[in-house]
DNA sequence: CTTGACCTTCCAGTTGATGGAAGGTCCATG
DNA sequence: CATGGACCTTCCATCAACTGGAAGGTCAAG
């Protein structure tokens, strides 16, 4: 297969999946004409890890995941622990997030909206103290 | 003020008001010895900069809601306008993790985490369909 | 006069792609 | 056999928003 196929197949952009091979996540072959050739195997791979990107796991972790994909004698608490890990960075994100959320929609309410100057976001933006 | 002063007193690290200055959110004066020369509205700028970011509000929004800031004339709605999409914007990124975190825990808990080499959390990313 | 804490500029790297230019290849049609 | 369009290639630049570090100037205290 060449990249559009592997692309439309795998559903990860031939642009990305030239990066991923630049930055060794996957390793096509090369036919006589210079063109990236994908096996199965590949086609697996970039399914993988556009699912694991889908996911929000780092390229990192992909590459981490990818290996322990690959090794068959590896323990799922590997596996187990970059998952949890990642969760909790989630978590961390929606947390912080949610944080921001609460306070920007505190201040959206409380501001009028008309054609006055007055405006609450911005006298918290712009105020003195915590 | 020096740089240290206002980046201690604004809570925005020296090297982040470089960068600030760099791409023209602020222009402090210059000192004789080349030093940057930080008055009042400088430090306010920055403080209110500080907040902004840590609103989420991209620059290209700080820059605005700086005109704004500065801008007597306003209408809160101007003001409003920006937050209000901001807010919407942080609604969709709190639902895209919130996705992910649910399948993410989902596959955590189906995973025994032992030493055994099967894992529905690989499994699920290698899977075939859906 | 030296030491150390400042300050300066400039260049590179981070994350994960994405856009585009310039050019080679392949296949179907005329 | 030529030509056109859809592929493919590489390489370079760009995005956001900084951050790190090197090399060197300045300033105040002891």
């Amino acid at each position: 297969m060449n990249i559009g196929d592997v692309a439309k197949a795998s559903g990860v952009p031939a642009k990305t999946i030239r990066y991923y091979e630049d930055i060794d996540l996957i390793r096509p072959q090369r036919g006589e004409n210079g063109y990236r050739h994908f096996r199965e195997t590949d086609l697996h791979k970039l399914a993988f890890l556009g699912r694991a990107r889908a996911l929000g796991f780092s390229i990192a972790a992909c590459r981490v995941l990818l290996a322990l994909y690959e090794d068959e004698g590896r323990s799922s608490s590997e596996v187990k622990a970059i998952a949890s890990e990642h969760l909790q960075e989630i978590d961390r994100k929606i947390a912080d997030l949610s944080d921001m959320r609460d306070t920007l929609a505190e201040l959206v309410e409380s501001c009028a909206g008309d054609n006055r100057p007055d405006c609450p976001i911005l006298s918290s933006l712009a105020r003195k103290v915590g």
